[in-house]
DNA sequence: CATTAGTCTACAAAGTTGGTAGGCTTTTGA
DNA sequence: TCAAAAGCCTACCAACTTTGTAGACTAATG
C-alpha cells in the first residue's frame, strides 16, 4: 500500500498536471482542493521540488507549478520518488535494491515470484503518466 | 512493499509446499531452513492454521501441513490472508475496500490509475500459486 | 515597507513492525 | 502412566515509521 504521504504527492502532482502552463498555484489552493493538511502537503511540495519535479515561485502571486509537461513524468518516476520501492519485496527492487541476506536468489522461489509481479507492475505504471491522474471533470 | 511478516510466510509456505504429501514438518525446521525466528514464525503459521490454508499436529511426530496441494492456493490469496491488501490505495481494493472520503472516486484520476494498476498485478497473482514459491534446488 | 507566500527546523502523538518471554495443552511412545 | 515432544496462547515491548503540528525565517512583489 502506498503511504498517505504517496498518496498526497500523487493528488497534488494530478492537481498541478491540470494546472500545466497557468502559472503558479499556491499550496492553499491544493491544500483545499485535494483537501490535504496544509503544513504536511508543504513538506511534500518542498521534497517534489527538491526531486527536480517541481519548481517554485516565492512572494505573492507565488506558488508551485511543474516543470515540464505532464505526460513527462511517469506514475513509476512519481512514486519512486517519495513513496520508495515499487517491488514487492528489496532484493527485487530495481532502484532500492537490497540482498536478501537470508536466501539464495539465484535459487529463491519466492524471489523469482516476485521479479515477474514487479515486471508487471512496472509494465503499467512506467506507461502512464501524471496526465491519467487529472480528475475527469 | 510486503511487510517482513508477510515475506516469512510466504517463505515457510514455500517450504511446505515443496514438502507436500510428506507428513508434519517441524516449526524448527522451517525456521532454520529459511532463517525466520522461530517464536516469530510459531504466531504466523498459526494465524495461517486459523485461515484455513494449513493445519497442524500436536506432540511428537507432529508440525504443520498444508492442507491443499500447492496449486490451489494463489499467491493473492496467500498475500491477503497475512499482508492485507494488495491494491494499492484502500478505495480501489477488491477485498479491503475503503470508502475514500477526501475525493469523488468517480471522477478520481488517481482512483482510476490504481484500479488498473491493481488489475495487472492481480492478473499475476492470481495465476501464480504456491507451487512458484518451491526454491529451485 | 507591508504583505504574501514559500522555506526551514524542531518536535511529537499514535500506530505498526518485528520481535521476545514464558507458561499451558495435547499427543505420542516407552 | 508419565515424560518428552511439539504446538498453543497470553502478554509484553523496543524501535521505527507515519502523520502530522508549531513557529520562526526568507524572499519577492507592488
Amino acid at each position: 500500500m502506498l503511504s498517505k504521504k504517496t498518496q498526497y504527492a500523487l493528488k497534488a502532482l494530478g492537481y498541478l498536471a491540470a494546472k500545466y502552463g497557468e502559472g503558479p498555484v499556491l499550496i492553499s489552493e491544493i491544500s483545499v482542493k485535494k483537501k490535504i493538511p496544509i503544513k504536511f502537503l508543504e513538506t511534500i511540495l518542498l521534497e517534489l521540488k527538491q526531486n527536480g519535479v517541481l519548481d517554485s515561485k516565492k512572494g505573492k502571486g507565488g506558488g508551485y507549478f511543474l516543470i515540464n509537461h505532464p505526460k513527462k513524468t511517469t506514475l513509476a518516476q512519481a512514486i519512486r520518488l517519495v513513496g520508495g520501492p515499487i517491488a514487492l519485496i528489496p532484493c527485487v527492487s530495481i532502484n532500492f535494491y537490497e540482498k536478501c541476506k537470508d536466501c539464495d536468489e539465484a535459487t529463491c522461489g519466492l524471489n523469482k515470484a516476485m521479479v515477474q509481479t514487479r515486471d508487471a507492475t512496472l509494465k503499467i505504471l512506467e506507461k502512464k503518466t501524471l496526465v491519467e491522474l487529472m480528475d475527469w471533470k
